[in-house]
DNA sequence: AGCACGCCGACT
DNA sequence: GTCGGCGTGCTC
């Protein structure tokens, strides 16, 4: 008897997720399944993790109703990554398969219930309605059902089911996102009476295999008709997945000669990507070394010795700019995987990247999981940016995975950046990673003069405009010389909210500890008012809801307002605006940075989105409206970021053959990170930074494991909040006395209350390992079983904001 | 997570 | 007296 382990994807993480079934030969480790569960015999997805021969006499084994094909089956090395992931990040098994693997892609399961003839007695009035509805046949499938009647049903229909009244059986339904393309082919003569058949084989006599719209197309035919001749035996039809392309590829290769510098940063590259084993590196380079040469020319080398590359870029809106850089070289062996394809471009993407059709896949940190059959190299770029670090189950960071991953392919894994993380820095000053510098700034570009402009002056003299003076007077130069500049704005801080000049009220939210945010509404004087938490919307008032003052204000800046003010500080200048609001259409992106490239405006004034690598070569002013924002915020990482920041800004500045200058407006010019940042210092913000670190235990020097909890009942989750810290102390006093930690809190989120949920949260300071990470699990399952549906907690280590 | 079983309040 | 509330416990 075959005895196959199925673990279910659809149970929680406190639940034993591994049952085992009767399997066929069919059935094969790693395989999908749909398998009966519960008293009911639902239909429940699963995979089957491992095969034995020997039946426990005393469990009641039920079987294996469908096998997926291996075409759709998780391979080792992702069946592997899923329990790596799910042990890792304290995720549910079923949450770590769905990262890495589309499980959309088996298509949809539902039941259908046929009534058995057995006579109904007098019955409850809901479960008659249920079996009427069932029996006259046009209700027959259980989604149908939930969807007209509601939830409640499944109690009618298993209780029809268990007495025999309807039976219950499953069907799979094919993805709706397969497309297929259907070759014809010629084999035989037969008779036939139509003449557009005979003309149809002629055609296909002659022309050899033909798919079927050109066939309609020349000969006519239609589905009816090729149908019998397939059935005549007089061709033959072949089913052919049709690939969607949600890209261009244009530009041609263009063949870059490297630096001396580059030359050798690459062949030390390829070097570590041929060992045979795993390897790391760290590639840091100013902004302007050439970064992307040397990557392509790596990328060349493992992909001419038969393996592939996957490279990842902090978000969506930049893989165009690097698939135009890769394109050129790989054409239609290249493709792209984010989230913002459609659901059918996805799966097609998928499907040629396993079936070894392309050679390298560029993407956000969905793309890690991308299942290229032999990886050869691992790039991240720009591996300093937090979007690599994901804010929901599985909590994974994509650096991680790429470790994994190479270590299981004897693979490369390349960071490279301009200002890496401490991190990773860290790493490769202790030799974990290998590091590789690239020095000098590359072609004509060098590093722009970098000012700053010290708003406390501008404020004693009066004057309070978010561009000062001296920006103002740089930006008006530019326009009159014919150049252009670049705008930043952090748009922490920059909310606009409504107060009262009376009473000091400031509108809030209702659901959420926050300020509501002003919006413009179109040709209206009036704005309306919402929160970027819950969504809660309302008008602007016309009085304060507190005192009835009408003497209620918009305060604070963004983009729109400083949009305005442009306007009237730089008479004539052509702005565009790149911020969240602006840039919602789909090419909105692409639009507007063509736009400005083809120097269609003279300003580009915008959020964190104009500062990632564009090439503008007639810029040659960056400014940074106000650099203070990004100083203070209460997190160990808050300098790093505004150090990347804000020399990512300066470093769009003369890119071309003109000198750039770039201003940062600031209350503060005498700080140390805009000093280091003005002086593009990476080495001496490195030192600075990781003595802090180290004196004040943050990572690399440890781990931060934060648990966050939520209910919408304020007490109740206080109350858990100090049980949490209890029963973590009690096992460190018990059961894990080995593990060493410190524990801070618990306390109440940052934003205590967001849709009426309140969160409290408890931060730990450790290093992870196998012992502390059976600890956190344990402890988490332990919380989850005392507070079932009434508080939900999760774990995340070395979380992006605490 | 579902779903069944089981034990207490407002209705025919 | 029952329908139905959701607390507890189990699912190969």
């Amino acid at each position: 008897m075959r005895i196959a382990s199925v673990r279910l994807l659809s149970l929680p993480y406190d639940c034993e997720s591994c049952y085992s079934y009767l399997a066929d030969d069919s059935a094969f480790t790693g395989a999908f399944v749909n398998v009966p569960f519960g008293a009911g015999n639902r239909v429940a997805l699963g995979v089957i993790t491992d095969i034995t021969e020997e039946a426990e006499p005393e469990i009641a084994y039920k079987s294996i109703e469908h096998v997926y094909s291996r075409e759709y089956s998780l391979t080792g090395e992702m069946l592997e990554l899923a329990y790596y992931i799910a042990d890792h990040t304290f995720c549910s098994f079923g949450d770590a398969v769905r990262a890495v693997f589309p499980v959309s892609i088996l298509g949809t399961t539902d039941e259908i219930y046929e009534t058995t003839g057995k006579p109904i007695p007098d019955l409850n009035i809901k479960v008659t309605a249920v079996y009427i509805a069932v029996s006259s046949g046009a209700m027959n499938t259980r989604k149908r059902l939930v969807k007209e009647y509601g939830a409640p049903v499944c109690d009618a229909l298993n209780y029809l089911c268990r007495n025999g009244y309807l039976t219950r059986r499953t069907v799979l339904r094919e993805s709706a996102n397969n497309s297929y393309q259907f070759y014809y082919e010629f084999k035989a003569d037969v008779a036939t009476k139509s003449e557009t058949m005979r003309r149809t084989l002629e055609y296909l006599k002659k022309n050899g295999k033909t798919e079927r719209s050109e066939l309609t197309e020349k000969t006519g035919v239609n589905a009816a008709q090729l149908k019998a001749l397939c059935d005549k035996g007089a061709v033959t039809l072949e089913r052919v997945q049709r690939y969607r392309r949600p890209f261009e590829i244009n530009g041609d290769a263009v063949e870059v000669s490297l630096t001396d510098e580059q030359q050798e940063a690459s062949d030390r590259l390829i070097s570590l990507a041929g060992s045979g084993k795993p390897e790391a590196a760290l590639l840091y380079g100013i902004t302007g070394s050439g970064k992307t040469h040397v990557i392509r020319s790596v990328c060349d080398a493992v992909i001419r010795s038969g393996r592939q590359v996957i490279m990842l870029v902090p978000e969506i809106a930049l893989t165009p700019q690097s698939l135009l850089v890769f394109s050129s070289y790989y054409g239609d062996r290249i493709t792209v995987l984010h989230s913002s394809l459609s659901e059918g471009e996805r799966l097609d993407a998928w499907r040629k990247i396993r079936n070894g059709e392309i050679d390298m896949v560029i993407g956000t940190r969905s793309a890690s999981f991308a299942p290229v059959p032999d990886l050869g190299l691992f790039v991240i770029d720009e591996e300093q940016e937090t979007t690599y670090k994901s804010e929901s189950s599985p909590r994974y960071h994509a650096r991680d995975v790429a470790r994994f991953r190479c270590a299981k392919n004897n693979a490369l894994m390349l960071l490279s950046s301009a200002t890496p993380s401490v991190e990773s820095f860290y790493k490769a000053r202790t030799g974990k990673y290998e590091l590789i510098r690239l020095n000098s700034r590359y072609g004509k570009a060098k590093l722009p003069e970098v000012l700053t402009a010290d708003l406390r002056r501008d404020y004693a003299d009066g004057i309070t405009d978010p561009i000062g003076t001296e920006l103002c007077s740089m930006l008006n130069k530019r326009l009159s010389d014919n150049e252009q500049s670049i705008l930043f704005l952090n748009r922490r801080g920059y909310s606009n909210y409504v107060s009262c000049k009376m009473c000091g009220e400031v509108i809030m939210c209702p659901n959420c500890d926050v300020s509501l945010t002003y919006h413009k509404q179109k040709n209206a004087e009036k704005g309306f008012l919402m929160c970027h938490y819950c969504g809660y919307r309302i008008n602007e008032p016309d009085v304060c809801p507190k005192c009835g003052s009408p003497h209620i204000g918009r305060i604070g800046y963004g983009t729109q307002k400083i949009d305005e003010q442009l306007e009237r500080a730089v008479p004539g200048a052509r702005v565009l605006r790149m911020d969240a609001d602006t840039t919602s259409t789909k090419n909105a992106y692409d639009r507007i940075l063509s736009d400005f490239r083809a120097h269609k405006a003279d300003i580009l004034l915008g959020t964190q989105m104009v500062t990632k690598g564009h090439d503008f070569s007639d810029v040659t002013l960056v400014g940074v409206v106000m650099a203070d924002n990004s100083l203070y915020l209460d997190d160990y990482h808050a300098q790093e970021r505004a150090f990347s920041l804000l020399t990512q800004v300066i470093g769009r500045a003369g890119r071309g053959d003109k000198p750039g200058t770039a201003l940062i407006q600031t209350f503060n010019p005498d700080h140390e990170i805009i000093a280091l940042a003005k002086a593009q210092d990476y080495d001496g913000f490195f030192e600075g930074e990781i003595k802090m670190r180290r004196s004040l235990l943050f990572p690399p020097f440890c781990d931060i494991l934060l648990f966050s909890l939520q209910s919408d009942d304020e007490t109740l989750v206080r109350r858990s909040a100090d049980e949490l810290k209890r029963a973590i102390e009690g096992r460190i006093a018990g059961a894990y006395s080995d593990v060493k930690m410190l524990i801070y809190g618990p306390c109440e989120m940052q934003i205590f209350r967001v849709s009426s949920v309140c969160r409290m949260q408890l931060l730990c300071k450790l290093r992870m390992g196998k012992r502390e990470r059976a600890l956190v699990s344990d402890v988490l399952k332990g919380f989850m079983k005392k507070y079932p549906r009434k508080v939900s907690i999760s774990a995340d280590i070395n979380p992006n904001q605490m």
